[in-house]
DNA sequence: TTGATATTTTTAGAAATATAGAATAATATA
DNA sequence: TATATTATTCTATATTTCTAAAAATATCAA
């Protein structure tokens, strides 16, 4: 992951709303969440949220899809696991063994499909 | 880690110019880099760099410490690895098994002393 | 104490981001 | 086809953040 790409990635997360957005994303799983409720679990106008869903589907964080006429928005874990990955290889330099485990962990994260969880 | 305190961290670090002296100050290790030479690296300007620092101490990602007429940066492995448990923690809930590994190797990244490295 | 060095604080303008109402688009159903 | 539902885009306003020059502060050495 490219130094601006992980700067869009931290910049989608560095705010409260969309910070929370995720969350609740990451917490719903694969089914993922329709864009209604996640207004209505936040308590947000359909048009700021619209603004951050977008601001987090440009960043890969999270992705859209048309189910009827809902939209359903899913966390990317994978994209998440690079970020993490991204910041975790940047502390490891030089240090290697300090942080190998958490390495370890974000690779066997990387292999999981998303969709078979 | 509070939801607002990590929003603090995130926002920290989702600046290019932040991005890029975090990096350099955990490249560095337990030595730190002081503020000149870390301007001169990133070639900014010192009140420009400042701002950053400043930004920086203030969400305990980095710590200032005077030695004679320098001041020297030192990256916070803990506070880091603090923020990288909260994002993975929330990204567990509901599949730990996905992310135990990565959570597991956090835990020991916890355990060591900065001053120990 | 004067001068040199290292860094921060103050300041102000420019740029980027957030909020939410109103208008628009896409889909489903009677 | 007309209407309801779901969500996005447009628009204007408010707020925050970034940048860097200028001034202030702290340290040290002669």
């Amino acid at each position: 992951m490219q130094l601006s790409v992980a700067v869009q990635a931290l910049s989608s997360l560095s705010q409260e709303t969309r910070l929370s957005i995720f969350r609740m994303l990451v917490t719903a799983g694969p089914d993922g969440v329709a864009a209604g409720k996640i207004a209505e679990g936040l308590n947000i106008p359909s048009s700021t949220l619209s603004f951050h869903l977008t601001h987090l589907a440009n960043a890969e964080l999270v992705i859209p899809k048309r189910l009827n006429r809902s939209i359903i928005y899913k966390a990317n874990y994978d994209q998440m696991s690079k970020l993490l990955q991204f910041l975790t290889e940047d502390c490891c330099r030089g240090q290697k063994e300090i942080c190998s485990e958490v390495f370890n962990g974000l690779k066997v994260l990387q292999k999981k499909n998303y969709d078979n969880i």
